[in-house]
DNA sequence: AGAAAAATTTAGTCATTCCTAAAAATGAAA
DNA sequence: TTTCATTTTTAGGAATGACTAAATTTTTCT
Protein backbone atom coordinates (compact mmCIF):
# COMPACT_ATOMS: atom_id res chain seq x y z
CA UNK A 1 0.00 0.00 0.00
CA UNK A 2 2.69 2.70 1.12
CA UNK A 3 5.86 2.68 -0.45
CA UNK A 4 9.15 2.37 1.46
CA UNK A 5 9.94 6.12 1.21
CA UNK A 6 6.04 6.81 2.44
CA UNK A 7 6.98 4.35 5.40
CA UNK A 8 10.09 6.03 5.74
CA UNK A 9 8.49 9.67 6.84
CA UNK A 10 5.93 8.40 8.87
CA UNK A 11 8.51 6.30 10.90
CA UNK A 12 10.58 9.35 10.84
CA UNK A 13 7.53 11.93 11.99
CA UNK A 14 6.78 9.12 14.56
CA UNK A 15 10.14 9.44 16.23
CA UNK A 16 10.18 13.08 16.37
CA UNK A 17 6.69 13.75 17.46
CA UNK A 18 8.29 12.98 21.12
CA UNK A 19 10.31 15.72 21.29
CA UNK A 20 7.82 18.11 19.13
CA UNK A 21 5.53 18.29 22.03
CA UNK A 22 1.99 19.68 20.58
CA UNK A 23 3.65 21.82 18.24
CA UNK A 24 4.38 19.93 14.78
CA UNK A 25 7.13 18.29 13.56
CA UNK A 26 9.27 20.87 11.33
CA UNK A 27 10.55 20.29 7.96
CA UNK A 28 14.15 20.56 8.79
CA UNK A 29 13.93 18.50 11.78
CA UNK A 30 12.41 15.48 8.76
CA UNK A 31 15.04 16.89 6.43
CA UNK A 32 17.76 16.15 8.30
CA UNK A 33 16.88 12.82 10.37
CA UNK A 34 16.01 11.31 6.63
CA UNK A 35 19.27 13.00 5.29
CA UNK A 36 17.44 14.51 1.94
CA UNK A 37 16.42 18.52 1.20
CA UNK A 38 13.55 20.00 2.54
CA UNK A 39 12.27 20.70 -0.23
CA UNK A 40 11.45 17.40 -0.73
CA UNK A 41 9.93 17.07 2.59
CA UNK A 42 7.67 19.80 1.44
CA UNK A 43 6.80 17.76 -1.42
CA UNK A 44 6.22 14.57 0.56
CA UNK A 45 4.58 15.93 3.79
CA UNK A 46 1.69 17.19 0.70
CA UNK A 47 1.55 13.59 -0.76
CA UNK A 48 0.94 12.32 3.06
CA UNK A 49 -1.70 14.94 3.65
CA UNK A 50 -3.38 14.07 0.62
CA UNK A 51 -3.35 10.38 1.79
CA UNK A 52 -4.81 11.70 5.20
CA UNK A 53 -1.86 10.29 7.04
CA UNK A 54 -0.34 13.31 8.77
CA UNK A 55 -2.19 16.85 9.19
CA UNK A 56 -0.40 19.57 7.87
CA UNK A 57 0.03 23.25 6.81
CA UNK A 58 1.96 25.24 5.30
CA UNK A 59 5.18 26.83 7.45
CA UNK A 60 3.54 24.88 10.77
CA UNK A 61 5.50 21.47 10.49
CA UNK A 62 3.16 18.08 10.42
CA UNK A 63 1.28 15.68 12.92
CA UNK A 64 0.49 12.23 12.11
CA UNK A 65 -3.16 11.36 12.38
CA UNK A 66 -4.62 8.17 14.61
CA UNK A 67 -4.16 6.40 10.90
CA UNK A 68 -0.57 7.72 10.24
CA UNK A 69 0.33 6.80 13.51
CA UNK A 70 -1.05 3.22 13.44
CA UNK A 71 0.91 2.87 10.63
CA UNK A 72 4.16 4.00 12.28
CA UNK A 73 3.44 1.78 14.82
CA UNK A 74 3.63 -1.13 12.65
CA UNK A 75 6.84 -0.16 11.30
CA UNK A 76 8.14 0.16 14.25
CA UNK A 77 6.86 -2.80 16.39
CA UNK A 78 8.71 -4.97 12.83
CA UNK A 79 11.56 -3.10 13.04
CA UNK A 80 12.25 -4.06 16.68
CA UNK A 81 10.88 -7.56 16.00
CA UNK A 82 13.49 -8.03 13.04
CA UNK A 83 16.38 -6.68 15.81
CA UNK A 84 15.89 -9.19 18.24
CA UNK A 85 16.27 -11.66 15.65
CA UNK A 86 19.00 -10.72 14.27
CA UNK A 87 20.41 -10.40 18.18
CA UNK A 88 19.27 -13.65 19.52
CA UNK A 89 18.78 -15.93 16.63
CA UNK A 90 21.78 -14.84 14.12
CA UNK A 91 24.04 -13.24 16.70
CA UNK A 92 24.62 -10.14 15.56
CA UNK A 93 25.33 -7.30 18.09
CA UNK A 94 23.16 -4.90 18.79
CA UNK A 95 25.53 -1.73 17.18
CA UNK A 96 24.71 -3.82 14.05
CA UNK A 97 21.22 -4.38 13.53
CA UNK A 98 19.77 -1.20 12.62
CA UNK A 99 20.65 -1.19 8.74
CA UNK A 100 19.53 -4.62 8.12
CA UNK A 101 16.05 -4.09 10.29
CA UNK A 102 15.64 -0.96 7.96
CA UNK A 103 15.18 -3.03 4.92
CA UNK A 104 13.35 -5.97 6.44
CA UNK A 105 10.41 -3.35 8.38
CA UNK A 106 9.49 -2.86 4.61
CA UNK A 107 8.37 -6.43 4.33
CA UNK A 108 4.49 -6.36 3.53
CA UNK A 109 3.33 -9.53 5.78
CA UNK A 110 0.62 -9.98 8.33
CA UNK A 111 1.07 -13.25 9.09
CA UNK A 112 5.03 -12.94 8.83
CA UNK A 113 4.82 -10.32 11.63
CA UNK A 114 2.92 -12.34 14.04
CA UNK A 115 4.70 -15.87 13.35
CA UNK A 116 7.87 -14.11 13.89
CA UNK A 117 6.51 -12.53 16.99
CA UNK A 118 5.60 -15.59 18.54
CA UNK A 119 8.76 -17.51 17.38
CA UNK A 120 11.02 -14.96 19.08
CA UNK A 121 8.62 -15.64 22.54
CA UNK A 122 6.41 -12.22 22.05
CA UNK A 123 9.51 -10.22 23.31
CA UNK A 124 8.43 -6.59 24.59
CA UNK A 125 11.38 -4.96 24.64
CA UNK A 126 14.41 -4.82 21.29
CA UNK A 127 17.98 -5.22 21.80
CA UNK A 128 18.02 -1.41 22.45
CA UNK A 129 15.67 -1.60 25.52
CA UNK A 130 13.08 -0.15 23.21
CA UNK A 131 9.29 -0.93 23.63
CA UNK A 132 7.82 -3.28 21.11
CA UNK A 133 4.55 -2.17 19.70
CA UNK A 134 1.82 -4.81 20.07
CA UNK A 135 -0.35 -6.15 17.49
CA UNK A 136 -3.22 -3.33 17.96
CA UNK A 137 0.02 -1.10 18.22
CA UNK A 138 -0.13 -0.83 21.63
CA UNK A 139 3.24 0.19 23.50
CA UNK A 140 4.23 -0.97 26.66
CA UNK A 141 5.30 2.33 28.39
CA UNK A 142 4.87 0.96 31.84
CA UNK A 143 8.32 1.01 33.49
CA UNK A 144 9.74 4.44 33.69
CA UNK A 145 12.57 5.65 32.35
CA UNK A 146 15.08 8.03 32.75
CA UNK A 147 18.61 9.33 31.63
CA UNK A 148 21.71 8.51 34.03
CA UNK A 149 21.99 11.91 33.83
CA UNK A 150 19.05 12.71 35.82
CA UNK A 151 20.49 10.62 38.98
CA UNK A 152 21.82 12.04 42.00
CA UNK A 153 24.97 10.78 43.88
CA UNK A 154 24.41 7.81 45.92
CA UNK A 155 21.52 6.78 43.44
CA UNK A 156 21.41 3.60 41.68
CA UNK A 157 19.23 2.11 38.54
CA UNK A 158 19.49 -0.85 36.12
CA UNK A 159 20.36 0.25 32.10
CA UNK A 160 17.61 -0.55 30.19
CA UNK A 161 18.06 1.50 27.07
CA UNK A 162 19.59 3.98 25.01
CA UNK A 163 18.37 7.47 23.93
CA UNK A 164 20.86 7.26 20.86
CA UNK A 165 21.48 3.97 19.34
CA UNK A 166 24.27 4.89 16.66
CA UNK A 167 26.93 2.43 16.13
CA UNK A 168 29.45 4.65 18.02
CA UNK A 169 27.58 4.93 20.73
CA UNK A 170 27.03 1.61 21.42
CA UNK A 171 29.84 0.06 20.71
CA UNK A 172 31.66 2.43 23.38
CA UNK A 173 28.68 0.99 25.87
CA UNK A 174 30.11 -2.67 24.94
CA UNK A 175 33.68 -1.16 25.31
CA UNK A 176 33.09 -0.23 28.53
CA UNK A 177 30.58 -2.97 29.60
CA UNK A 178 27.25 -0.86 30.23
CA UNK A 179 25.28 -2.36 28.45
CA UNK A 180 21.21 -3.75 28.98
CA UNK A 181 20.89 -5.16 32.41
CA UNK A 182 23.93 -3.48 34.14
CA UNK A 183 23.08 -2.36 37.49
CA UNK A 184 25.17 0.64 37.67
CA UNK A 185 25.53 3.53 41.37
CA UNK A 186 26.39 7.04 40.78
CA UNK A 187 29.41 7.67 43.21
CA UNK A 188 29.85 11.69 41.95
CA UNK A 189 29.06 13.80 39.44
CA UNK A 190 31.50 16.60 38.46
CA UNK A 191 30.37 20.08 38.30
CA UNK A 192 32.68 21.68 36.04
CA UNK A 193 31.56 19.06 33.11
CA UNK A 194 28.81 17.47 34.40
CA UNK A 195 31.07 13.83 33.84
CA UNK A 196 29.68 11.04 36.13
CA UNK A 197 31.61 8.88 38.09
CA UNK A 198 30.04 5.23 38.02
CA UNK A 199 30.43 1.80 40.00
CA UNK A 200 29.06 -1.31 38.78
CA UNK A 201 29.65 -4.91 39.49
CA UNK A 202 33.34 -4.61 37.27
CA UNK A 203 34.27 -0.92 39.04
CA UNK A 204 33.93 2.07 38.69
CA UNK A 205 33.90 4.42 35.28
CA UNK A 206 34.00 7.81 34.65
CA UNK A 207 31.34 9.17 31.76
CA UNK A 208 30.91 12.18 30.24
CA UNK A 209 27.72 13.97 30.84
CA UNK A 210 26.90 13.40 26.40
CA UNK A 211 26.97 9.28 27.63
CA UNK A 212 24.80 9.71 30.43
CA UNK A 213 22.32 11.51 29.10
CA UNK A 214 22.10 9.03 26.51
CA UNK A 215 21.80 5.70 29.03
CA UNK A 216 18.26 5.13 30.20
CA UNK A 217 17.60 3.79 33.55
CA UNK A 218 14.99 2.22 35.79
CA UNK A 219 14.96 2.32 39.47
CA UNK A 220 15.44 -0.86 40.93
CA UNK B 1 23.69 -1.18 -5.91
CA UNK B 2 21.04 -2.90 -8.26
CA UNK B 3 17.24 -1.82 -7.78
CA UNK B 4 14.59 -4.42 -6.83
CA UNK B 5 13.27 -4.04 -10.79
CA UNK B 6 16.10 -4.57 -11.87
CA UNK B 7 17.06 -7.84 -9.55
CA UNK B 8 13.95 -9.31 -10.23
CA UNK B 9 14.53 -9.16 -13.98
CA UNK B 10 17.69 -10.82 -13.41
CA UNK B 11 15.97 -13.45 -11.89
CA UNK B 12 13.61 -13.66 -13.93
CA UNK B 13 15.91 -14.09 -17.01
CA UNK B 14 18.13 -16.66 -15.32
CA UNK B 15 14.72 -18.70 -14.91
CA UNK B 16 13.74 -18.69 -18.39
CA UNK B 17 17.28 -19.08 -19.59
CA UNK B 18 17.12 -23.15 -18.64
CA UNK B 19 14.29 -23.36 -21.28
CA UNK B 20 15.71 -20.89 -23.90
CA UNK B 21 18.74 -22.87 -24.64
CA UNK B 22 21.33 -21.31 -26.63
CA UNK B 23 18.79 -18.57 -28.11
CA UNK B 24 18.65 -15.52 -26.15
CA UNK B 25 15.24 -15.18 -23.89
CA UNK B 26 12.32 -13.36 -25.99
CA UNK B 27 11.11 -9.70 -24.59
CA UNK B 28 7.50 -11.46 -24.55
CA UNK B 29 8.58 -14.61 -22.17
CA UNK B 30 10.37 -11.42 -19.56
CA UNK B 31 7.21 -9.46 -19.93
CA UNK B 32 4.41 -12.54 -19.09
CA UNK B 33 6.72 -13.90 -16.46
CA UNK B 34 6.83 -10.10 -14.54
CA UNK B 35 3.50 -9.62 -15.53
CA UNK B 36 4.49 -6.32 -17.55
CA UNK B 37 4.61 -5.15 -21.10
CA UNK B 38 6.66 -6.23 -23.43
CA UNK B 39 7.87 -2.49 -24.00
CA UNK B 40 9.06 -1.93 -20.54
CA UNK B 41 11.07 -4.76 -20.90
CA UNK B 42 13.16 -3.73 -23.91
CA UNK B 43 13.57 -0.25 -22.16
CA UNK B 44 15.19 -2.21 -19.09
CA UNK B 45 17.04 -4.84 -21.04
CA UNK B 46 19.08 -1.65 -22.70
CA UNK B 47 19.39 -0.80 -19.21
CA UNK B 48 20.75 -4.38 -18.19
CA UNK B 49 23.42 -4.50 -21.62
CA UNK B 50 24.26 -0.59 -20.31
CA UNK B 51 25.59 -1.88 -16.84
CA UNK B 52 26.88 -5.18 -18.66
CA UNK B 53 24.42 -7.48 -16.59
CA UNK B 54 23.12 -9.06 -19.92
CA UNK B 55 24.25 -9.66 -23.63
CA UNK B 56 21.00 -8.22 -25.86
CA UNK B 57 20.40 -7.26 -29.39
CA UNK B 58 17.62 -6.19 -30.73
CA UNK B 59 15.23 -8.33 -31.54
CA UNK B 60 17.36 -11.36 -30.54
CA UNK B 61 16.59 -12.10 -26.72
CA UNK B 62 18.73 -11.34 -24.07
CA UNK B 63 21.60 -13.65 -22.00
CA UNK B 64 22.91 -12.82 -18.59
CA UNK B 65 26.62 -12.08 -18.38
CA UNK B 66 28.74 -14.04 -16.27
CA UNK B 67 28.69 -10.67 -13.89
CA UNK B 68 24.81 -10.90 -14.64
CA UNK B 69 24.24 -14.61 -13.23
CA UNK B 70 26.34 -14.32 -10.54
CA UNK B 71 23.54 -11.60 -9.54
CA UNK B 72 21.04 -13.76 -9.79
CA UNK B 73 22.37 -16.49 -8.19
CA UNK B 74 23.38 -14.28 -5.26
CA UNK B 75 19.16 -13.47 -5.31
CA UNK B 76 18.07 -16.92 -5.90
CA UNK B 77 20.30 -17.93 -2.47
CA UNK B 78 18.92 -15.60 -0.60
CA UNK B 79 15.46 -16.43 -1.90
CA UNK B 80 15.40 -19.65 -1.17
CA UNK B 81 17.19 -19.53 2.48
CA UNK B 82 14.64 -17.44 3.65
CA UNK B 83 11.70 -20.06 2.01
CA UNK B 84 13.53 -22.79 4.49
CA UNK B 85 13.29 -20.37 6.97
CA UNK B 86 9.95 -19.32 7.14
CA UNK B 87 8.82 -23.49 6.56
CA UNK B 88 10.80 -24.94 9.22
CA UNK B 89 11.08 -21.78 12.11
CA UNK B 90 8.17 -19.83 11.26
CA UNK B 91 5.93 -22.85 10.66
CA UNK B 92 4.43 -21.39 7.43
CA UNK B 93 3.13 -24.09 4.72
CA UNK B 94 5.73 -24.93 1.40
CA UNK B 95 2.98 -22.83 -0.62
CA UNK B 96 2.72 -19.99 1.55
CA UNK B 97 6.71 -18.44 1.31
CA UNK B 98 6.73 -17.78 -1.96
CA UNK B 99 5.65 -14.10 -2.24
CA UNK B 100 7.03 -13.10 1.09
CA UNK B 101 10.37 -14.70 0.33
CA UNK B 102 10.00 -12.31 -3.17
CA UNK B 103 10.16 -9.60 -0.70
CA UNK B 104 12.98 -10.90 1.29
CA UNK B 105 15.66 -11.65 -1.19
CA UNK B 106 15.99 -7.90 -1.82
CA UNK B 107 17.41 -7.19 1.38
CA UNK B 108 20.69 -6.24 1.12
CA UNK B 109 23.46 -7.59 3.34
CA UNK B 110 25.94 -10.19 2.82
CA UNK B 111 26.72 -10.77 6.98
CA UNK B 112 23.04 -11.48 7.03
CA UNK B 113 22.87 -13.94 4.41
CA UNK B 114 25.96 -16.03 5.98
CA UNK B 115 24.48 -15.91 9.08
CA UNK B 116 21.08 -17.06 7.86
CA UNK B 117 22.40 -19.68 6.10
CA UNK B 118 24.60 -21.07 9.11
CA UNK B 119 21.45 -20.47 11.48
CA UNK B 120 19.07 -22.70 9.13
CA UNK B 121 22.11 -25.73 9.14
CA UNK B 122 23.45 -24.63 5.44
CA UNK B 123 20.64 -26.30 4.01
CA UNK B 124 21.47 -27.70 0.61
CA UNK B 125 17.78 -27.77 -0.88
CA UNK B 126 14.75 -24.88 -0.02
CA UNK B 127 11.20 -26.69 0.75
CA UNK B 128 10.41 -27.04 -2.70
CA UNK B 129 13.45 -29.66 -3.38
CA UNK B 130 15.34 -26.61 -5.57
CA UNK B 131 19.23 -26.49 -4.65
CA UNK B 132 20.56 -23.18 -2.51
CA UNK B 133 23.34 -22.40 -4.30
CA UNK B 134 26.43 -21.61 -2.19
CA UNK B 135 28.08 -18.30 -1.01
CA UNK B 136 29.69 -18.04 -4.17
CA UNK B 137 27.33 -19.15 -6.70
CA UNK B 138 27.67 -22.59 -6.86
CA UNK B 139 24.62 -25.04 -7.56
CA UNK B 140 24.36 -28.14 -6.36
CA UNK B 141 22.59 -30.25 -9.51
CA UNK B 142 24.25 -33.59 -8.11
CA UNK B 143 21.12 -35.40 -7.75
CA UNK B 144 19.23 -36.18 -11.03
CA UNK B 145 16.10 -35.16 -10.81
CA UNK B 146 13.31 -36.37 -13.37
CA UNK B 147 9.52 -35.57 -14.03
CA UNK B 148 6.89 -38.53 -12.28
CA UNK B 149 5.85 -38.22 -16.32
CA UNK B 150 9.10 -40.12 -17.24
CA UNK B 151 8.64 -43.29 -15.20
CA UNK B 152 7.70 -46.47 -16.27
CA UNK B 153 5.33 -48.68 -14.52
CA UNK B 154 7.11 -50.99 -12.33
CA UNK B 155 9.59 -48.44 -11.14
CA UNK B 156 9.57 -45.67 -7.98
CA UNK B 157 11.36 -43.09 -6.86
CA UNK B 158 11.93 -40.58 -4.29
CA UNK B 159 9.70 -37.34 -4.51
CA UNK B 160 12.30 -34.03 -4.31
CA UNK B 161 10.86 -31.54 -6.14
CA UNK B 162 8.60 -29.81 -7.96
CA UNK B 163 8.77 -27.79 -11.60
CA UNK B 164 5.25 -25.44 -10.97
CA UNK B 165 5.88 -24.32 -7.62
CA UNK B 166 2.11 -22.48 -7.67
CA UNK B 167 0.43 -22.22 -4.51
CA UNK B 168 -2.38 -24.23 -6.48
CA UNK B 169 -0.20 -27.22 -7.05
CA UNK B 170 1.35 -27.28 -3.88
CA UNK B 171 -2.08 -27.23 -1.90
CA UNK B 172 -3.47 -29.84 -4.77
CA UNK B 173 -0.03 -32.02 -3.54
CA UNK B 174 -0.48 -31.41 0.05
CA UNK B 175 -4.09 -32.76 0.14
CA UNK B 176 -3.23 -36.00 -1.91
CA UNK B 177 0.08 -36.35 0.42
CA UNK B 178 2.58 -36.22 -2.18
CA UNK B 179 5.09 -34.19 -0.62
CA UNK B 180 8.77 -34.13 -0.44
CA UNK B 181 10.45 -36.91 0.89
CA UNK B 182 7.81 -39.54 -0.19
CA UNK B 183 8.39 -42.94 -2.45
CA UNK B 184 5.91 -43.57 -4.96
CA UNK B 185 5.99 -46.16 -7.36
CA UNK B 186 4.25 -46.53 -10.80
CA UNK B 187 2.10 -49.24 -10.85
CA UNK B 188 0.35 -48.09 -14.13
CA UNK B 189 -0.16 -45.51 -16.71
CA UNK B 190 -3.28 -45.06 -18.90
CA UNK B 191 -2.69 -44.46 -22.58
CA UNK B 192 -5.65 -42.32 -23.07
CA UNK B 193 -5.16 -39.73 -21.04
CA UNK B 194 -1.39 -40.41 -20.17
CA UNK B 195 -2.65 -40.04 -15.83
CA UNK B 196 -0.55 -42.80 -13.63
CA UNK B 197 -1.50 -44.70 -10.87
CA UNK B 198 0.82 -44.61 -7.69
CA UNK B 199 1.35 -46.67 -4.68
CA UNK B 200 2.53 -44.94 -2.12
CA UNK B 201 3.04 -46.15 1.63
CA UNK B 202 -0.37 -44.44 2.07
CA UNK B 203 -1.78 -46.49 -0.69
CA UNK B 204 -2.47 -45.85 -4.65
CA UNK B 205 -3.49 -42.90 -5.88
CA UNK B 206 -4.12 -41.55 -9.64
CA UNK B 207 -2.75 -38.45 -11.06
CA UNK B 208 -3.29 -36.41 -14.65
CA UNK B 209 -0.11 -36.23 -16.49
CA UNK B 210 0.02 -32.44 -15.79
CA UNK B 211 0.61 -33.42 -12.18
CA UNK B 212 2.86 -36.44 -13.31
CA UNK B 213 5.01 -33.63 -15.05
CA UNK B 214 5.33 -31.23 -12.53
CA UNK B 215 6.42 -33.83 -9.84
CA UNK B 216 10.26 -34.43 -9.78
CA UNK B 217 11.94 -37.39 -8.69
CA UNK B 218 15.37 -38.78 -8.36
CA UNK B 219 16.30 -42.82 -7.92
CA UNK B 220 16.10 -44.39 -4.98
C1' DA C 1 8.64 47.59 15.11
C1' DG C 2 11.93 46.74 11.45
C1' DA C 3 15.70 44.26 9.60
C1' DA C 4 18.37 40.29 9.17
C1' DA C 5 18.59 35.41 9.58
C1' DA C 6 16.54 31.07 9.34
C1' DA C 7 13.08 28.04 7.83
C1' DT C 8 9.99 26.70 4.39
C1' DT C 9 7.77 26.54 0.03
C1' DT C 10 7.50 26.98 -5.02
C1' DA C 11 9.05 26.31 -9.67
C1' DG C 12 11.39 23.85 -12.74
C1' DT C 13 14.34 19.38 -13.57
C1' DC C 14 15.92 14.74 -13.51
C1' DA C 15 16.14 9.55 -13.12
C1' DT C 16 13.37 5.28 -12.62
C1' DT C 17 10.10 2.47 -14.19
C1' DC C 18 6.08 1.88 -15.85
C1' DC C 19 2.40 2.67 -19.66
C1' DT C 20 -0.15 3.18 -24.64
C1' DA C 21 -0.04 3.65 -29.48
C1' DA C 22 2.29 3.35 -33.58
C1' DA C 23 6.15 1.73 -36.36
C1' DA C 24 9.45 -1.72 -37.67
C1' DA C 25 11.43 -6.31 -37.90
C1' DT C 26 10.87 -11.22 -37.89
C1' DG C 27 9.23 -15.54 -39.33
C1' DA C 28 5.60 -18.76 -40.97
C1' DA C 29 2.50 -20.05 -44.56
C1' DA C 30 0.70 -19.90 -48.94
C1' DT D 1 8.99 -15.03 -52.19
C1' DT D 2 5.49 -12.33 -50.87
C1' DT D 3 2.24 -11.55 -47.49
C1' DC D 4 0.40 -11.45 -43.02
C1' DA D 5 0.44 -12.37 -38.20
C1' DT D 6 3.38 -12.03 -34.39
C1' DT D 7 7.01 -10.08 -31.90
C1' DT D 8 9.68 -6.33 -30.68
C1' DT D 9 11.04 -1.65 -30.62
C1' DT D 10 10.35 3.35 -30.66
C1' DA D 11 8.13 7.61 -29.32
C1' DG D 12 5.85 10.11 -26.13
C1' DG D 13 4.00 10.41 -21.41
C1' DA D 14 2.70 9.53 -16.45
C1' DA D 15 3.80 8.84 -11.35
C1' DT D 16 7.21 8.75 -7.72
C1' DG D 17 10.64 10.82 -5.24
C1' DA D 18 14.64 13.15 -5.41
C1' DC D 19 17.31 17.76 -6.51
C1' DT D 20 18.71 23.17 -7.13
C1' DA D 21 17.67 27.87 -7.12
C1' DA D 22 14.70 31.40 -6.15
C1' DA D 23 10.85 33.27 -3.63
C1' DT D 24 8.24 33.64 0.52
C1' DT D 25 7.11 33.27 5.40
C1' DT D 26 8.43 33.02 10.09
C1' DT D 27 11.43 33.93 13.79
C1' DT D 28 14.92 36.37 16.11
C1' DC D 29 17.52 40.23 17.36
C1' DT D 30 18.31 44.97 18.03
Amino acid sequence: MASESVENYLKCIYALQRDAGDRGVTTNAIAERLDTKASSVTDMLKKLRERGWVQYKKYKGAQLTVEGERMALAIVRKHRLWEVFLVDHLGFGWDEVHHIAEQLEHVESEALVERLDDFLGNPRFDPHGDPIPDSEGRLDEGLQRFALDTLEPGQSGLIVGVEDSSAEFLQYLDSVRLTLGVKVEVVNRFAFDRSVMLRTSEGDRQVSQAVARNLLLRKL
